[in-house]
DNA sequence: TTATATGCAAAGGTTTTGCATTCCA
DNA sequence: TGGAATGCAAAACCTTTGCATATAA
């Protein structure tokens, strides 16, 4: 996998080191389309029998946010949920009744309404997180 | 205050008493414009000198969601944010700085591109969640 | 060999639950 | 008077912290 490469090959740069535990949480990433929570990381690694204490993965979650790897994404739950940063821009669709989360894109997305804004009310806008919530099926 | 008075009847007809807490509650719903944490709530009532509990707070902003009077919002933090739900549709722009919250509205709203996802995925939109995050001043 | 990564236990912050009590219509 | 609303304490849930130990480079 050729991101994967690119991804530890940028953090063992910066002096940090390609574990195990690491490089199972990058690849789960990569290979979902769909925003994850700590809770379904923890399944998969249980799936995957590799032993993992919770406490890291939250502290890998977060570090790897902090190297933009991973971008936090907030829907109707309690718990947060990270998504590469590598995927195309993209927005979500939740179904309200099976919970189940779909990746959406815009037809025309929203440089142009973002541009606006930023005039009339002189702000500068780094990013936008969009959720459209309904029924599927 | 108009709205509060259609509120609480609609209330009333379906069993529900007004209460001091209640109505409270209900007015910095609609003074604000901007979405309100339980925090901000509880902060509200010391000010006004009205003692409460925090628990009632949380049962009485769920109730208020059910009767589809709140909705609920989820920025990048902890706790839950509700705003009325008869101030007109808009969005939000969160300061990452700052962390000060403003509605903002789009030229074009989503009705088009919610029609064509509708369409295309043979799903059903409900409603949608967008907030910007940037810088302000 | 040394800074980085991990595990474990405990604490912290937010939200919910159970139950007894109060109070509005 | 009876059902609705409230308060209080405790529990539940998610996340973070502190510190000791293990490990990759």
């Amino acid at each position: 996998m050729q991101q994967l490469i690119q991804i530890t090959d940028q953090l063992r740069s910066a002096g940090r080191r390609i574990t195990k535990i690491r490089k199972t949480i990058l690849q789960i990433f990569l290979k979902k389309n769909t925003p994850v929570s700590i809770a379904e990381l923890l399944a998969e690694f249980r799936k995957q029998k590799i032993s993992v204490n919770k406490t890291t993965l939250y502290r890998e979650v977060r570090f790897l946010k902090e190297e933009n790897l991973l971008h936090e994404i907030r829907l109707s739950e309690r718990s947060v949920r990270y998504e590469s940063t590598l995927s195309n821009h993209h927005h979500h669709f939740i179904c309200i009744k099976c919970k189940n989360i779909e990746d959406v894109e815009l037809r025309q997305d929203l440089e142009i309404e973002e541009k606006i804004l930023e005039k009339n009310k002189k702000i500068k806008i780094l990013r936008h997180s969009l959720e459209f919530f309904g029924l599927c099926k």
